[in-house]
DNA sequence: CGACGCTTTGACACAACTCAACAACCGTGG
DNA sequence: CCACGGTTGTTGAGTTGTGTCAAAGCGTCG
C-alpha cells in the first residue's frame, strides 16, 4: 500500500534502494479508519504526521454557524498534517471520507529521514509545497471563478492528481464524493452543485454517476474551466 | 528595519544574542521597490527567499480572463517565498503595494541557519506555517462567508497582524489598500466592496478613510464576522 | 414494509454583479 | 490661472447567478 507514495516520489526523480527502504521504514504503525472518522481533531496536539496509504480524506474547517469548508481532499500517497506537526497543533481537522488506511509517522523520525536522506526529505517537502499550491489554486477558484468553471476545474485537478497515483482508467475514475461534500468543497450549495453537474452532463463534458466520473470531452472541459497544466 | 521581524519572533519565545545576530546576518542584500513593482515573477527560478522589512506586498495570481485573486498581503516582518524557494519556482507572483524594503536571503544560507540555530529555524518555519493557516482562513472566508462578514473578518485579521508588529495605534491603523485591491482580495467587485464599507460605516463598526482604518466597535465587528481569536 | 441517504426538480428570493454616471481629488501642462 | 486626464470613491437601476424552500423520486438497508 506504500506503493502509491513511492510512485509519487518517483515522479520527481529516481529513488535508490536505500532511500526506498528508508521510506518503507517510515510506515510503522498502520491504522485503519471508517468513513467520517476524525483522524486529526481540531486543536489536537501533534508530534506526528500521517501518510495516507489508501482511501480518500477531507481536510475541513467548521464554522460557528454550522457551515463548513473543505480545504482539500488528501488522496493516497499524500502526506497529511506535516505543517500541523510543525505548529504542534492543527486549527482544522482531517477526517476519513471512505474506508482509509494510514500510517503514523513520528515527527522526530521524519526529521531523521530529512538528515540521512536529504533527497527523500526534499521530495516530501516538495509534496507539501505542492499541497499548498493546490490550496492557493482552490482559493483562486472560489474567489474568481463562476460555479460552473469552478466545478469543471475541480474535477480536472482531481483527475490530474489521481492520474499521478494511477487511480484513473482511461477517462474515468472512481469518486466517492456526494453532492453535499462537493458543495462544501466548492463553496456552493448541494442543490446548485446538482445544477452544475446537470449542465456538465447536458453539455457532454463530464458525467458523475454511481460514484464514477467520466470525462467525455477533455479539451472542452479545460476550455470551460480555464484550466492550464503545469 | 529588521526590528519588525525580530519583534515577531520574540512573540514566540525569547531570542538569545547569538540568535539575534544570526538573524541580523541574514539581512544581506537590502533592496527597495516602488509600488506595483514585481518582486518575484510567476514562473521565476528561485534559490532565495525574501524578508519584507518595510511596506506592504501582495501575493497574487492572475487569470487568463484578466481577473486576479490576491492570496495574501505580506506585512513587515513576513518571510516571503520560502515555499517557492523549496519548489524552486513560483506559480504566482509577489509585488509591492507601497514603497517597500526587502532583504534577499539565499536558500542555502537559510538552511545553514536552520542547522546552526534550530530555534530560529523553528521560528521561521512556524511563521511559514502560520502563513499557510492564513491562506486557509482566507479560503474559508471566501467560500462560506457573506460579503459583509468577509470584509469585516478581513480587517480584523489585518488588525491582529499589524498589532503583532506594532503598526497599530489604539484602534487605528494605516491601510494603503484601495477598493479595487480589496475587491481582488475578497473575491468581490470594487463596487460591492464600496457598498460593504458603507454598511460598516453606517453601522458604526469600522471606517476606512484616507488610507486609514478606524475600528469603532471591536466586539460588534467580531460578532458580525464570526471572528475568533487564536 | 418504512426509514434513510442521496439526487433531482421547480418556484421564488435575494445577494452580488453589470452598466452607467457623477463627484472629488490629484498632478500636469498649456 | 484654469483646463485636463487619470485615479479613486460613490450612487442608482436593472440583471443574473446562486441560495432558499419545498417536494418528490429512487435506491438501499434494516
Amino acid at each position: 500500500m506504500i506503493e502509491a507514495h513511492l510512485k509519487k516520489l518517483r515522479i520527481r526523480d529516481d529513488v535508490s534502494p536505500e532511500e526506498e527502504s528508508a521510506i518503507r521504514a517510515l510506515v510503522s504503525e498502520v491504522r485503519e479508519y471508517r468513513p467520517d472518522k476524525v483522524v486529526i481533531r481540531r486543536g489536537q496536539e501533534l508530534n506526528e504526521s500521517i501518510l495516507l496509504l489508501d482511501g480518500w480524506m477531507a481536510r475541513t474547517k467548521d464554522l460557528s454557524d454550522g457551515g463548513r469548508q473543505i480545504i482539500a481532499f488528501p488522496l493516497p500517497g499524500d502526506c497529511v498534517g506535516l505543517r500541523s506537526a510543525l505548529l504542534l497543533t492543527s486549527d482544522h481537522c482531517f477526517s476519513a471520507l471512505t474506508d482509509i488506511v494510514v500510517s503514523r509517522v513520528e515527527a522526530s523520525r521524519m526529521m531523521r529521514i530529512f538528515n540521512e536522506f536529504p533527497r527523500v526529505g526534499a521530495a516530501i517537502l516538495w509534496a507539501v509545497s505542492r499541497d499548498e499550491a493546490m490550496v492557493v489554486e482552490h482559493l483562486v477558484s472560489i474567489g474568481r471563478r463562476s460555479a460552473i468553471e469552478r466545478t469543471a476545474h475541480f474535477f480536472l485537478e482531481l483527475w490530474e492528481r489521481l492520474r499521478l497515483v494511477k487511480l484513473t482508467t482511461d477517462n474515468e475514475f472512481a469518486c466517492p464524493l456526494n453532492q453535499y461534500v462537493l458543495a462544501d468543497a466548492l463553496g456552493l450549495t448541494a442543490i446548485h452543485v446538482n445544477r452544475m453537474l446537470r449542465q456538465l452532463r447536458e453539455r457532454k463534458l463530464l458525467t458523475l454517476k454511481e460514484r464514477k466520473v467520466i470525462i467525455q470531452n477533455l479539451p472542452g472541459l479545460k476550455a470551460l474551466a480555464g484550466y492550464h497544466d503545469r
